[in-house]
DNA sequence: CTAAAACCTGACCAACTGGACAGCTTTCAG
DNA sequence: CTGAAAGCTGTCCAGTTGGTCAGGTTTTAG
């Protein structure tokens, strides 16, 4: 139900038409799908907004939850491609520091991405379970692996890892999530964030966290 | 639109009746719109799980947008009431660990609210803007002040408020809108986080944040 | 006991939902 | 130049949506 999107078409080398309009498509349907949710984005409005007939979106796609899923992987797939990996052999105040930048990097660049995935969780992640089943929990145990290992190496503070990790998730999360409720309370309008403000959001979490888990913090 | 909800009916001292059958719709809708949104969630699904005809629910809040806005309502009524408020005068880290404390707590007892807010917000807060245009940014200047209180004092780091408050509010309500992902990282069975779980988390952000801020920790 | 107020609901409706499909046009390899 | 594959879409459909309403029953105040 997750892995494979193209059961249903012969794709393989494809068109280039095709390519343009998955594209298109998946652009609108993450719109929706970020404003609305699953149950609530409506096939008709992911057309007009693509510019696109109805029809020719079943065309791509087959089904709703298909194109769900193609839109759940391809944002998958991109955070997987982008997120710097933790190395134990390094520093953690640069790694720490690096890993955050990316994070909030890519709350700044790809919130709807980031609302999509957050109202999947929230919901229940119906359609991630297969997801979360199949190798996350090793996948997380080499996560908090590398933290233990600067713990045991005395880099930074004894800490429950996961805990560490989700600390550093929700922080930079709430920058992409929550980014309405964010310019409201620092009064900006339009409800638009500026890289000025993600700037010291940043340097406010690198602050903490960095000082907070024991790690030599840079010179500010 | 947003804070008469009685505007249809008499109401007033209203019938014990009322009160009861209010009750068990709201419950029902909190449920229903914590896992579908505003626009995916179905009248007649909360009608059932109420154990009311669908008729019935109408009669007491005429419309879906007004039983929302009374479920939005009611969660913020509760946050109101339950949330700890910061002194000023007080020692920031007693203050601070009151509020960590308190607010994990609401994340462990009451995450459906916590979601139906989460997921308001992530779609663009359509139905809270009037709530961020009416007060919010002076309540929230009133938050941060607490906080240069606090540094002008130098009892804590010199650090931007509104970021602190950010992270104060986002590590704690991810262990309830993420907590479908937070169990399957720890390998929870059935996706139910224990006591012992939140207690860990608890400490973990307690430390971090305390001591991050620059602020005495309690002995550990 | 009475009557008015509150409560309740089955049946109905127009609008919209995701999806199916026949038959059209365009593209492109051989 | 040709034919098959790929691309495209207007039209239809059954099911669901939020919402209405007439007419019923229960509650309750006087």
């Amino acid at each position: 139900m997750f892995i494979e999107l193209d059961s249903h078409t012969p794709n393989g080398s494809a068109g280039r038409i095709r390519k343009d309009n998955e594209c298109k498509i998946i652009a609108a349907a993450e719109a929706e799908f970020a404003r609305h949710g699953y149950k609530g984005a409506s096939m008709q409005s992911i057309a007009d907004h693509a510019g696109l007939p109805k029809a020719n979106i079943h065309y791509y796609f087959g089904s709703k939850l298909r194109l769900y899923v193609a839109v759940l992987a391809h944002i998958l797939d991109m955070w997987d491609k982008l997120l710097v990996k933790l190395d134990a052999a390094g520093d953690p105040a640069v790694e720490l520091e690096a890993y955050i930048r990316a994070k909030m990097r890519l709350a700044q660049e790809h919130p709807q991405a980031s609302r999509i995935f957050g109202i999947e969780i929230m919901s229940g992640a119906p359609y991630l379970q297969e997801y979360f089943r199949k190798g996350y929990l090793e996948w997380f145990k080499g996560r908090t692996a590398v933290f233990e290992a600067w713990m045991a190496q005395g880099k930074m503070d004894r800490l429950d890892p996961a805990h560490v990790i989700f600390l550093l998730w929700s922080s930079t999360q709430h920058y992409a999530d929550f980014a309405c409720q964010i310019s409201a309370a620092l009064g900006k309008p339009g409800q638009t964030l500026q890289a000025a403000d993600y700037e010291r959001a940043t340097q406010t979490l690198l602050h903490i966290i960095l000082k907070g888990c024991g790690v030599r913090q840079k010179p500010t």
